[in-house]
RNA sequence: GGGCUUAUAGCUCAGCUGGUUAGAGCGCAUCUCUGAUAAGGAUGAGGUCCGUGGUUCGAGUCCACGUAGGCCCA
């Protein structure tokens, strides 16, 4: 067998699914498995993928990442899990499915029947993560894919039990109130990022209602809201400390205290006035002003401050009914009110202090300067409530109706506007109300169902976090990448408050919490504890998996009490479901060994916005409580994909690309090279124009490799099949070879501390150096016909190199890399022939990094782009011939290193020959800069004198004793070379360039017989060009005619045979017909016109 | 309001503990190669390094204040 030539335009993603077929077929990744079976550990633990939808381009990222870094550990012999995970629990794969259905509520879930309903979610979550493994093969992620983790799978939910029964046992779970935003429709809370999706313009009925203050008589607060129904719950009224408040007597002579800039303020003036969030048909809003002088106009007796209110009590408007006065709130009683409280109690002036956004809570201008506070009926107020350690009054039931104890209410949806009505009627007969408005804004509407959003109190579950000290102290034994991860853990930690574990859902951990009649609860640890507790249902529930509706069936006996309870609908928070892995998926509940050898996990990566309080708060918390300490020991966090301008990928903007087009269009090694040579930190701006950027370095990387087979095939190059002796290697070839060792110790320490970007960068200045360096200047080396010795070393060389490089590579590009390998080892009996990925990492020897060489090469690489600049700065171009190249060097090595490279000089900046030379005056004027750096090292802030007394030192003596070795000049301070920086500046009509041990300098000076040649070099340059364009073949053969006079004549007749050579040509004619192309060109301002016809061959 | 963070070329980003002429890629312009060739290469234009003040021999870098974004918390 020989290595095959390669087509050098290859279809990419062709071969990708070529090289996919060929692993199925071989079985490779469990040759890789079984290979290291008895290898170090290395334990990754994956961060599950939600199962709801196909894989996007956004876990494309993390899943190359995560797969890369495993793929090098393998190439390192470690043995490996490879375990994948699958997020199947919550309320995202809930709405996907109503979705489906076209449903909305969970009434509608109800109706359906949970049974079905789950059974649908466990099958959307089946049918996605099925998709999401075979996206996964496609991008090449190496996974043992008969053995992913689904958290909907018993053992994950069973030891969730079993983590949660230890925080029972130590009295950590407790249950409490929040206060959500709630749809009646759909039965559901909503998130506050659904209630922005949803906000809508609706006209409310605005109330202004009288509270008399018990202390003064006849005196009264005056309030405003436009959620008549929350008056019924009313606790307490807030007051602005700051602002200045009214005291008006009206007509009747009712005492009302309002903010007195509200007085004349046009509310919502803006908006009725430029029709902006108007409804039609609301009339313009009355001033307070207005309102007052309606009722027989009034007074201002006198202007306090909101201080001066403060502590006041009042009487509410539904003071009468039994909520208002039931002790410890209603209907919820929280026992852990210990002032024994009713909201009648309650019903002080209070300070409203600042918002969320550090605002004000009471503001002049809206409403009367005072609020109303319903503990049980919004956010902000239940806050401010559980703050002041008031009681909480809520007053609707799942529907939003009033439920029972309201009175005329009861029954009543909130949001009807019959409700508001009646309500404002009942404080209208009882003398309550001073005025009503129709009053628009934007209110909060459920998304899904349209209907109007209130707040509404609910009983959940939580978790007491008193021991963030713990999770804390473990935060810091982390390496966190970026090391900022940290400091965003800790902030999280710092400010979070206990652990809120319960949803009102159907699709999830079934919280093992079972309620019973006297108030208490009971957390069951495992299915076993249920068995044994189990007094009814189990019949029911056995042989199903622990969720809703079988889990609830069940209904057990106290262990202690002896009272049957049944289990609370809620189901858990899915970050539980994600936490618990490391314990789940290691066995920590029932094979602790097989745990303890591979937890804690060395390495997870993930996205990192948001998982600071989702995953990896969940994985910390429950580790640290579980064993206190961290379930991994490094995390890699990655930032967020977006499209090519930075926006946002959305359907519906349509600037998404989904995974399996992009795969497809692109290729996955490109997009695998594009994720890996993003700085995790930063937002990758994902796009086709991106992708065709890193295609073009794998475009090089092939070229490169096509090159070799291209060759290798016609001289049927066997790797290793003659000795060579370090004598054998050209210069060159020790460059290439240096470079390629550095680059492999680099590449090492770039896997290791998980910064393939870093790496990326490096090969690619490599790929440049092996293709427009080591090849370019070698390619001779391959075509020349005798098969010698040399030729064997070129490609010995680049065989070695080559093959490096796509170990390097394998983990970043495993398919490309693993076809090139197929190919080009085919005869190497020291490789395994079966797959790259089998291979071991390279390693690199350090002896053969020829540092001094590898700078040689680079200055004279700098020598030609100094040449070329200087070229461009004097406006010659590289067709122009020049006539010399100057050296200085003391150093023979160097000295016989230029000269054995002349050549390539020569060649690159088209020039005539490279001399050298013993005077350093003839390359220009010298400088001395002092080298501040050293200088501060060396002197510290004592360097304003010898940095003087740099400019007493003769340059060219400092240069002169430099590049011979000798000692630095003596002087007062000691100074020596590295104290200071020598310049050179080169006189006119050429350019100076000093490297490490030499100087040279480019002549500029054209003279007659060089520009001649010039001139020549443009013609045939032009002719060449008309070649092309007429669509010569390269090998046709062309007759030429032209007007050609005076110095063109002459130099073309002088060079006849070199320029016919060079242009193919076969005759030069005085007159032709029938041209096959023809074009003109300017010499010294006279237009020249060519002619060309094609000899047809015969 | 508190915390974190960012601001450098048209775009996306580097710039280490302060140090010499602030870099790269893309884009643009010009040129170039034509035996790896639907590629490749070179050169150039383009920067008040957000602003103001300070520390220093020296500030993109450190400090203070401000401006404008982003994220998190509340």
């Amino acid at each position: 067998m020989s290595i095959n030539k390669e087509n050098p335009k290859i279809d990419f993603v062709k071969n990708e699914h070529e090289i996919l077929d060929y692993w199925a077929k071989e079985n490779t990744f469990k040759k890789l498995v079984s290979k290291n079976q008895k290898g170090p550990k290395w334990s990754f633990l994956d961060g599950p993928i939600t199962a709801n939808n196909p894989m996007g381009v956004h876990h494309a990222w993390g899943r190359t990442l995560k797969d890369l870094y495993q793929r090098y550990k393998s190439m390192n012999g470690f043995q490996q899990r490879y375990q994948n995970g699958f997020d199947c629990q919550g309320l995202w794969v809930e709405i996907e499915v109503e979705k489906e259905l076209g449903i909305k509520s969970k009434k509608e879930v109800e109706e359906l029947g949970i049974e079905k309903f789950v059974n649908l979610c466990k099958e959307r979550v089946e049918k996605f993560s099925e998709i999401q493994k075979n996206q996964s093969i496609r991008l090449g992620y190496w996974m043992d894919w008969e053995n992913s983790y689904y958290t909907m799978s018993e053992e994950n939910n069973y030891a969730i039990w079993a983590f949660l029964k230890k925080l029972f046992e130590d009295d950590k779970i407790y249950r409490g109130t929040d206060v959500v935003p709630w749809s009646g429709r759909s039965g559901t809370s909503y998130s506050q990022m659904e209630i922005i999706e949803g906000r809508k313009l609706t006209v409310h009925k605005g109330v202004f209602v009288k509270f008399a203050i018990n202390e003064r008589s006849n005196e009264h607060i005056l309030i405003w809201t436009t959620t008549p129904w929350t008056l019924s719950s009313n606790i307490a009224v807030a007051v602005n400390r700051k602002i200045n408040y009214a005291k008006v007597q009206i007509q009747d002579g009712t005492i009302f205290y309002v903010a007195e800039t509200n007085l004349k303020y046009q509310r919502l003036n803006k908006e009725f006035s430029e029709k902006k969030n108007w409804v039609e048909g609301v009339p313009k809003l009355k001033t307070l002003d207005q309102i007052f002088k309606e009722r027989g106009g009034y007074e201002v007796l006198e202007v306090l401050k909101g201080e001066d209110l403060v502590g006041l009590t009042y009487k509410g408007p539904f003071d009468h009914l039994e909520p208002q006065n039931t002790v410890g709130g209603f209907p919820i009683h929280d026992t852990s009110n210990l002032k024994k409280q009713s909201a009648v109690d309650c019903h002080i002036v209070i300070d409203g202090g600042k918002d969320s956004e550090g605002n004000d809570m009471v503001v002049e201008g809206e409403g009367t300067g005072f609020v109303h506070i319903a503990g049980g009926c919004g956010a902000i107020d239940n806050k401010i409530c559980k703050k002041e350690g008031f009681v909480e009054i809520s007053p609707i039931d799942n529907q939003a109706n009033f439920i029972d104890g309201f009175d005329f209410m009861s029954g009543l949806s909130v949001t009807d506007p019959d409700t508001a009505q009646k309500i404002i009627d009942d404080l209208k007969d009882r003398n309550l109300l001073l005025y009503v408005e129709d009053y628009p804004h934007i209110y909060p509407h459920c998304w899904r169902s349209g209907d109007e959003l209130v707040f509404k109190q609910v009983d959940e579950w939580y978790i007491n976090m008193d021991w963030r000290k713990k999770i804390k102290a473990v935060v810091d034994d982390i390496n966190w990448i970026p090391a900022w991860g940290k400091d965003r853990e800790h902030d999280w930690l710092d400010n979070m408050g206990d652990w809120m574990i319960s949803k009102k859902r159907f699709w999830g951990l079934a919280l093992p919490i079972w309620t019973f009649e006297d108030g208490s609860f009971h957390v069951v640890g495992s299915k076993e504890e249920l068995k044994e507790l189990a007094v009814e249902g189990w019949e029911k529930f056995e042989g199903n998996s622990p969720h809703r509706p079988w889990v609830d069936y069940v209904k057990i006996k106290h262990p202690k009490t002896g009272l049957v309870g049944k289990r609370i609908k809620d189901v858990g928070n899915p970050w539980l479901d994600a936490g618990i892995v490391p314990f789940s998926t290691m066995k920590y509940f029932d094979d602790k060994s097989y745990w303890e050898e591979w937890f804690p996990a060395d390495f997870i990566t993930e996205c990192f916005p948001g998982q600071f309080r989702n995953w990896f708060y969940s994985l910390l918390a429950m580790s640290s409580f579980l064993e206190g300490k961290s379930p991994f020991k490094t995390l890699l966090g990655h930032a967020l994909v977006k499209d090519e301008s930075g926006a946002e990928m959305h359907k519906s903007a349509g600037n998404a690309i989904w995974f399996d087009d992009a795969a497809e269009k692109m290729g996955v090694d490109v997009m695998r090279w594009m994720y890996s040579k993003q700085n995790v930190e930063n937002n990758l701006l994902f796009g086709y124009d991106k992708a065709d950027e890193v295609r073009k370095k794998l475009i090089s990387l092939w070229n490169v490799y096509s090159f070799f087979c291209t060759y290798a095939n016609l001289d049927n190059f066997k790797p290793h099949s003659h000795d060579i002796s370090d004598k054998d290697l050209s210069l060159l070839d020790r460059w290439i070879i240096s470079k390629s060792h550095q680059l492999t110790a680099d590449a090492k320490l770039s896997y290791e501390n998980f910064e393939v970007d870093k790496l990326l960068k490096n090969v690619e200045s490599f790929l440049d150096d092996l293709s427009n360096w080591y090849i370019r200047r070698n390619r001779r080396r391959f075509w020349k016909s005798e098969n010698d010795a040399d030729k064997f070393v070129a490609y010995q060389t680049l065989y070695e190199v080559l093959l490096d490089l796509i170990k390097i590579l394998s983990p970043i590009i495993p398919f490309v890399a693993e076809r090139m390998y197929l190919n080009i080892t085919k005869d190497d009996d020291n490789e395994n022939n079966n797959s790259i990925h089998l291979s071991s990492f390279p390693q690199s020897n350090h002896s053969r990094i020829d540092n001094a060489l590898i700078e040689k090469v680079d200055s004279l690489k700098r020598v030609i782009e100094s040449g070329r600049a200087v070229r461009k700065k004097a406006n010659i171009k590289v067709r122009q011939p020049l006539n010399s190249l100057k050296v200085y060097t003391a150093n023979k090595e160097v000295k016989s290193f230029i000269q054995k490279q002349a050549d390539i000089v020569i060649d690159e900046l088209n020039i005539k020959e490279v001399v050298f030379s013993d005077n350093i005056d003839e390359f220009g004027k010298l400088f001395l800069k002092p080298n501040f750096k050293n200088l501060k090292m060396k002197f510290g802030d004592e360097m304003q004198e010898p940095m003087k007394s740099i400019s007493t030192i003769n340059a060219k003596t400092v240069l002169g004793n430099l590049l011979h070795g000798n000692s630095f000049p003596e002087n007062s301070f000691e100074l020596n070379k590295d104290d200071v920086l020598i310049t050179l500046k080169a006189e006119k009509g050429s350019e100076s360039f000093l490297a490490k041990d030499l100087i040279v300098c480019l002549d500029t000076t054209i003279s007659e017989q060089l520009r001649l040649e010039g001139v020549l070099r443009d013609l045939i340059r032009q002719i060449q060009l008309m070649r092309k364009e007429a669509n010569f073949n390269i090998d046709d053969r062309i007759i030429i005619s032209g007007s050609f006079k005076n110095e063109l004549k002459d130099v073309i007749s002088e060079n006849k045979d070199y320029f016919m050579n060079e242009v193919l040509c076969t005759d030069i004619v005085e007159n032709m017909e029938n041209s096959d192309y023809n074009a003109s060109f300017m010499h010294n301002n006279e237009k020249i016109e060519i002619y060309i016809k094609k000899v047809e061959r015969g």
